[in-house]
DNA sequence: ATGAAAGCGCTAACAT
DNA sequence: ATGTTAGCGCTTTCAT
């Protein structure tokens, strides 16, 4: 059974295809005799539009690309669930494309999505350099990076208030009278990285207490990757009374280590990316992250205009709050 | 500026689309001379090939869907990036969506993978009726269930063995003397759910201990989202010393409540994914899972086989064992 | 070895 | 209210 298409619609009703275009694209200027006989004909008959038909014809696919670097990470997957809820909404299709935080994969997932003719593309860039990002705007193509962006190079971005963040998350374990973290960062190239660690360096500071930078310890941001460097730094590491990791899957990781080499101390970490506000787990977990789905919403919200109106000055940062979650 | 095209090539380098073409697919029926022209103005002038006009004159999209319930579900999601890494080896992309659960959702999925000229479809379907696959078969295009099948409607599937899996957790507590299971099973329209119980219901009865279908409480298979049930059904339910959850999520959303409810007791929970051997967690967790991500391979493999041939009759079952993570 | 031209399915401008 | 037609960017067949 080969694909129905508007010829074979015309064909069979006696008319011109361009009066079945007219009527299942809602133009209203066929007689609602015709019209409801090309609707039944095309019902009956199965009709699916032919995208690349369409796109080839009008340079629009109503598609946009989600570029990330682990779709297996359950707060990267998150909000690209919320984004596609969101741009659905807005009846825009959505793309997923995985890149293994890797440059060479980041640059072939924006070659097709190129090549698939998106309208524009979310990015969570890997980092390594600003490379793939000049491609993109050599491109000319909308995008918006989201939760990572450039401090050497400018573009548009949604991310979260990483440096607020760290800043609540020392304050916690300050309040709480601890003075020596480890903090199990992830590479030194990713922003949200290195700007959690300076709030939380400023905010120790503050408190009159230095944190040298030799207890930021790089991970990889993969979760589950990091048993040995966890486990080689809690055992090396002297004098440290707390720990912040880069992440929640990251500080479960830690939790587990921790559990294993020092069982009965009773050592504080925190973490960020609340996960705990949609998945439930039987331990304590105090995390920093955002409220509702605010960051997926204004990166639509940004998308849509970029792509109706070409602008969008959006440089944002979505606030975040520490929670305490106790099981 | 505009998309470069082949037509912009060949213009400024004086010879006709048609030999740029066959330079830029590789058809070796060019001189050397022109290739190299053609290749390094290609090249300089970023031109990226329209995938849209491809696929109009070919028929081919090299691009297959994956169509999940759930996204954000981190086993779901990780099943989703083995694909995705399995299918770029072969060089097709993968377009992701997302149906929540939901028929309707699913439905337009279907129709926006088609519209978009997928070659084929991954789908692992909500089951509240086998309307979509049937639709799918009239649509003739090649698809494979994923995870979950009908016992109703036969399709091509890879899936993994669950009622295995049941009787193998089953197993692991009637070995340790329990006898009165709690299951909360997934929706039962969904095979997987059912197919872990009925496993648990035969070898309990082999071992002469029968477990009443009153035990099958019945959950929301999206992470996260079972809190009052589960509460409920810990609180009123008589006798039980052990409990079977349908997925590692599920499972430590139980745990969780059951340290809140009855601390200090300690109960077993079996649960189903092992998504510890990709994540780590700091405490126990007993699951029935697969060995390496022989799911995905088989998958790719039966659709590439789908995708060239037309044909291949795959109905086949991953096989799986219990984990014991100490954490 | 290269050119010329048809046509994939559709939209949109124009004609009737 | 409906028909006609050009053309989006590309592959492919047939000529030369």
């Amino acid at each position: 059974m080969r694909k129905v298409t508007l010829k074979d619609i015309a064909n069979k009703l006696g008319v011109t295809i361009g009066t079945v275009s007219h009527v299942l694209n809602g133009i209203d200027d066929i007689s609602e005799e015709t019209k409801n006989k090309v609707l039944k004909a095309a019902r009956e008959m199965g009709y699916i539009s032919n995208s690349a038909a369409v796109s080839l014809r009008s340079g629009k696919t109503h598609t946009v690309a989600v570029i990330v670097p682990d779709i297996s990470n359950p707060y990267i997957a998150h909000q690209v669930k919320s984004i596609e809820m969101e741009m659905r909404k807005f009846n825009y299709s959505v793309f997923i494309l995985n890149t293994n935080e890797d440059e060479e994969t980041e640059y072939e997932a924006i070659v097709s999505a190129c090549s698939k003719q998106v309208d524009g593309i979310f990015l969570c860039p890997c980092q390594k350099s600003t490379k793939n990002v000049e491609f993109l705007d050599k491109l000319q193509i909308p995008y918006i990076l989201i939760c990572r962006y450039f401090n050497s190079y400018e573009t548009d971005y949604i991310g979260v208030d990483d440096y607020k963040g760290g800043r609540l998350a020392g304050e916690y374990l300050i309040n709480k009278g601890y003075k020596n973290i480890i903090y199990f960062g992830a590479y030194k190239y990713i922003c949200s990285s290195v700007d959690r660690f300076r709030g939380i360096k400023d905010i120790f500071k503050e408190n009159e207490i230095d944190i040298p930078d030799s207890r930021f310890i790089e991970i990889n941001p993969t979760c589950g990757d990091n048993g040995d460097i966890i486990e080689e730094t809690l055992r090396k590491t002297k004098d440290f009374d707390s720990i912040i990791a880069f992440s929640d899957f990251v500080a479960f990781e830690i939790r587990g280590k921790l559990k294993e080499l020092c069982s009965g101390v009773k050592l504080p970490v925190v973490s960020f990316d609340a996960v705990n506000t949609y998945f439930k787990f039987p331990f304590e977990n105090i995390s920093v992250g955002v409220v509702d789905n605010e960051l997926s919403s204004q990166a639509v919200k940004a998308m849509l205009e970029k792509i109706d109106s070409g602008k969008c000055d959006c440089k944002k940062l979505i606030d975040v709050k520490l929670y305490e979650f106790n099981c």
